[in-house]
DNA sequence: CTGAAAGCGCTTACAG
DNA sequence: CTGAAAGCGCTTACAG
């Protein structure tokens, strides 16, 4: 049996209202009581029930984060970044993960509403915001529960968001294999209705037309933001007359499978075929060739998304307007045939 | 502001005691009443507070997950094992991260107390369980709270345990290699104050043993788990004389560093180098030539775990005894040679 | 079948 | 400075 505050105040000698009092630093007390009572919490190694104190003060501390696929190499840094945040506030965190099922990611958020989280971090990553979810975050703001969205898109919807600059990385990767002599570069898109890859390719697309190469249809495709996917679509480019000299993905994955495809059909990387990807996944830096990548910051937009809850709650003072735009980084490696270690961070300019 | 129960009671004209009644389903109730009930219920849109409830029936229906780095990519799927069966039973997850440090694992088991979770499953795949950490547990049972350990070591103390067979897994690797016409096979272990080396270690002696094999000190090296380190290993046996022709990595981002020495080096995986890695993260899928490697069940250990748990808190009858040994498979791939896709999980005998 | 009351472990005005 | 009381939103004997 735990002990409680009552048995703390009766080893003490003294009213729950003082032991409280001590412990919480409010009201005046005495030194002498304020000494017996720690004494006493001490020796009881009394933990205060943080479910009552939540109930009483109607502030639980606790954070909801609901992710669309732990599994998913894309995720496991933005959890760090919102659990290590969260805890330097004092807050816990309830990770919910969807199994890429949209439907369990609306039911986390009934529950996470009925456990009292003081705020909720949704990270899907997905494709469009479907109106149901963006209803559903109305309610839950309605009742005082903020939410902030960790997405791959710009706002299209009235709620903060922490996203990433597609079109700008994009734009970085391109201009990188331009730069370095490619001009047949071809684009392998994730899922053609996802916002991502529309970004990604509208970054693809400006960076051509800036540096005065004419658009080739043939060198664009579609995929599913897999590896094997990504295999395919490159066996295709790659098989075909006059193939492209460089391939940009919209995702590191399928950038794998380019490299899968490029062995097989005994194409060097980069001496035959420079390859970029997408993401900055963790196993990039250990393809062969190392993978040049635009690293999407995910540790950053966690933390970010924790602060901008924390502003939407009062524990923090807005810095900022509502949504942010994080900028990404082309890293580069040993895919494209340029020098290694570099890092491209200027802005789209 | 949220609904509570007295909105629910007032709207349909009853008092708290009855809604409570309908919602729990504990106790008899008119149908009419009832169904007046669920009506103002579905007006009022009244979520019950669990905090509430928690506090009452001193059970939360919360667990507490900690894992010692989330960032590596053994976790992953083991937070996935666990979320998935917590949830079909009912329960949400705190997840809790050490972020490499010991130290915060203690806090964070206090944390988790105070909070009122139902059972913790402490996940660290580390060394020794330091007697701090056992203390720390011993004393949270008495409390009330169970604890489940996932580790990577048999029992040596009286806490359960969901492990995994390293030394069967290290033996059916060796075998393997040796199966396959190998002789000089270097073993390259992580700390070498770990027990999972030890133990993979044991494995590896045992099937040179059993086959007749004489061990060879010069062809046992220790590093440090990481791709680098396993990579300067590598890069010292293979430049001696007489280099081993295959190299048995005590986990997989080892391996992935002898992959890397071996392409410096100009040997090819599997012609003249056969590697075999341990661990079987994701990422082994991808590797040049993708790797062999015996696969821990992570997510499997997961969802054990989160029963085991359920058993001592009493919600799911005992089906077992404390601890248990979860079996390892070898993944046979493309780094040794052999027919690919085959999976070895005959146990140890 | 239904309601009034007590109580889970806290915090916080309100008196003294 | 300190204590008694009310109350956070629930559940659960106890009466009726």
């Amino acid at each position: 049996m735990e002990p409680t505050i009552k048995d703390v105040a009766k080893r003490a000698r003294v009213s729950i209202s003082t032991v409280s009092r001590v412990l919480s630093g409010n009201g005046r007390v005495t030194e002498e009581t304020r000494q017996r009572v720690l004494r006493a919490v001490e020796s009881l190694n009394y933990q205060p029930n943080l479910l009552a104190q939540s109930l009483k003060k109607r502030r639980s501390h606790t954070l909801g984060l609901v992710v669309q696929n732990i599994a998913n190499p894309f995720f496991p840094d933005i959890v760090r970044g919102v659990e290590e945040k969260a805890q330097e506030y004092g807050y816990d965190v309830f990770l919910c993960d969807n199994r890429k099922d949209f439907q369990r990611g609306l039911a986390h958020l009934d529950v996470l509403q009925k456990r009292g989280v003081d705020g909720i971090i949704y990270s899907s990553m997905g494709r469009l915001i479907e109106p149901i979810l963006a209803f559903k975050i109305m309610q839950l703001s309605e009742a005082g529960i903020p939410v902030v969205l960790l997405w791959r898109q710009p706002p299209g919807i009235n709620i903060p968001m922490v996203y990433n600059d597609e079109k700008g990385g994009a734009y970085k990767a391109t201009t990188h294999l331009i730069s370095l002599g490619h001009r047949r570069i071809a684009f392998i898109g994730g899922f053609q209705d996802s916002l991502v890859t529309k970004e990604r390719f509208e970054g693809y697309c400006l960076a051509l037309e800036k540096n005065g190469l004419s658009f080739d249809q043939s060198l664009v495709t579609y995929s599913d933001f897999e590896v094997n996917g990504g295999r395919e679509a490159a066996r295709h480019l790659l098989t075909r007359d006059l193939p492209p000299t460089a391939i940009f993905t919209a995702n590191d994955l399928m950038a794998i499978g380019v490299l899968m495809a490029a062995k097989q059909l005994n194409k060097k990387v980069p001496e035959d075929l420079a390859v970029v990807g997408f993401d900055g996944i963790p196993f990039t830096e250990y393809t062969d060739p190392p993978l040049t990548t635009v690293c999407v910051p995910r540790y950053e937009m966690g933390l970010i998304a924790v602060e901008k809850l924390l502003e939407q709650m009062g524990e923090k003072e807005d810095s900022s307007s509502d949504s942010i735009m994080l900028e990404s980084h082309l890293v580069i490696r040993g895919s494209c045939g340029a020098v290694e270690g570099k890092v491209i961070s200027g802005a789209l300019s």
